[in-house]
Formats: structure tokens, sequence, C-alpha cells
DNA sequence: GCGACAG
DNA sequence: ATCTTGTCGC
């Protein structure tokens, strides 16, 4: 197969070759551990005014949540940010960050689109298909698409998005109150278990843990000294 | 040509 | 993404 990395040289043609090449690889059907053992989040953030790129990843417990291990990656930064090719310059910190994993988690969780892409090659199904590992996007704002209908404020309520007739992925209202979030499958999971899976993994707050924790150690801010302990970030509530 | 545009 | 205090709302 291509290069999933080819380098940089401002030709956006040629990575949308690859995006087109690679995205015929992505699996839709669910092809992960069951049951999960592990899953781990993942995230990116950028220091010294972006020239420096910072993977974060954060190794769970898929049953207790708790944190297995947690790294962090830093390599200079390769190309600029461009609408519908951010994973050529996020990608490779990320797989950085994957190998100092003391394991590949059963499950990956990451900050931006799978699927639900110009070309269906978001970042998720990149990460997917460059390390085989089953992903899901997990993405704050709509790339491309149109939700299928207005989104109940209930918690856990979710609908389509899709372009044209086309399922890409999902609204899912993570936590009422709150912008919804928009999830796709990355690689070897299917459409309708993607939101399941981020509920499963969500608590109290409005990302799921995996991109939250991942997320708190990308952001160059410290680790958040106020919170509770961490037996209740998860806490769902009595009723 | 115009507007949209993950992180 | 990142620069950043106080402020509004559940």
């Amino acid at each position: 197969m291509s290069n999933a990395l080819p380098d940089w040289t401002g030709d956006t043609a040629a990575l949308r070759a690859v995006q087109d090449d690679l995205a015929q690889r992505v699996s839709l059907r669910d092809d992960f551990a069951k049951p999960l053992r592990t899953i781990a989040g993942f995230d990116v953030g950028f220091e010294e005014d972006g020239a420096i790129t910072r993977a974060a990843a954060v190794l769970l417990d898929a049953d207790t949540l708790d944190v297995i291990d947690q790294r962090v990656a830093r390599l200079p930064t390769r190309m600029p940010y461009i609408p519908g090719f951010l994973s050529f310059r996020e990608l490779p910190a990320l797989l950085e960050v994957l190998a100092m994993l003391p394991a590949a988690p059963d499950l990956a969780f990451i900050d931006g689109h799978g699927i639900a892409h110009p070309r269906r090659l978001g970042i998720a199904a990149h990460f997917g298909v460059a390390t085989g590992l089953p992903s899901i996007g997990v993405a704050k704002k709509i790339l491309t698409g149109e939700p299928r209908m207005a989104l109940h404020e209930m918690r856990g309520a979710f609908t389509p998005l899709r372009r044209g007739k086309e399922q890409i992925g999902w609204l899912l209202r993570s936590k009422p109150g709150c912008l919804p979030l928009i999830v796709s499958p990355g690689h070897r999971v299917a459409m309708p278990s993607a939101p399941e899976l981020v509920m499963r993994f969500t608590g109290k707050y409005r990302l799921p843990e995996p991109t939250r924790l991942a997320d708190r150690l990308a952001s160059r801010r410290d680790p958040g000294m106020r919170d509770a302990g961490s037996a209740d970030l998860f806490d769902r509530g009595t009723g």
C-alpha cells in the first residue's frame, strides 16, 4: 500500500490521493476484543507557538477505568493545519506516543473525526488503518455533513450525521446542557457501535474518560487538583 | 465566485 | 490548536 504519511511538499492533491486509497482499507465491522480489556484516549496539543506537536495517550482498564499508564510525545511540527488534512499534521506524534505505551489498547478513542470526513479518512480512521487498531473518532465540531434531526436534550440521545443520503457518523448528547459530540467509527468498529462505546465510557463530563484524560495531558495545563478523587470522576449519579 | 472549514 | 479573567447558567 502507499505510504500512509508522505512528506509535506505543499501538495494537497497528493495527500488527497493517499486518503482515497487508505479510506478503502477502513473496516466498518465490529472487530475488537470482547470483552474489552483496555482502552486508550489520544489527543494532540501544541507548544512553542505551534513549532512543537505534543501527543498524549492514556491507557485505561476498560472495567475499572483505572489509569494503567499515560505518556506524552513531542515532535517538531511538520506541516500547517489544513481543514481535511489534519491527520497528516498530527498522526506522526500519535504514532510516537502509541509506541511509548506498555501495550496497545483493545480500542482507541481519538480526538477528531473517524469517517465523518470529506473523503472518509479523518484522523481516527487514518490512525486505525495505519496501526491496525480498532478506533473511534470523538470530535467537538462538525467538519462535514448535516444532522438528520434536532437532538433531544436527554443524556445519551443521538441522531445520524449524514452527507446526502449516507450516514457518516452521529451527533451524541453525552451530557445534558452541553453541545453534542460528533462520533464516528474510525476502524474495525461498526456505525451502530460507535455511540454505544462512547457512552459506555462517559461519566459526569461531556467527553468520554479516555479522551478527557488525554485532553488534559495534551493541553499544557496542569492536572486539575481541585476535583474529587478518581473514584467519582466516573460517577453517573444515583437517579 | 461565495461560504464552510476537525485540531 | 492557542492567547486568557471573569462571568453566566444549571
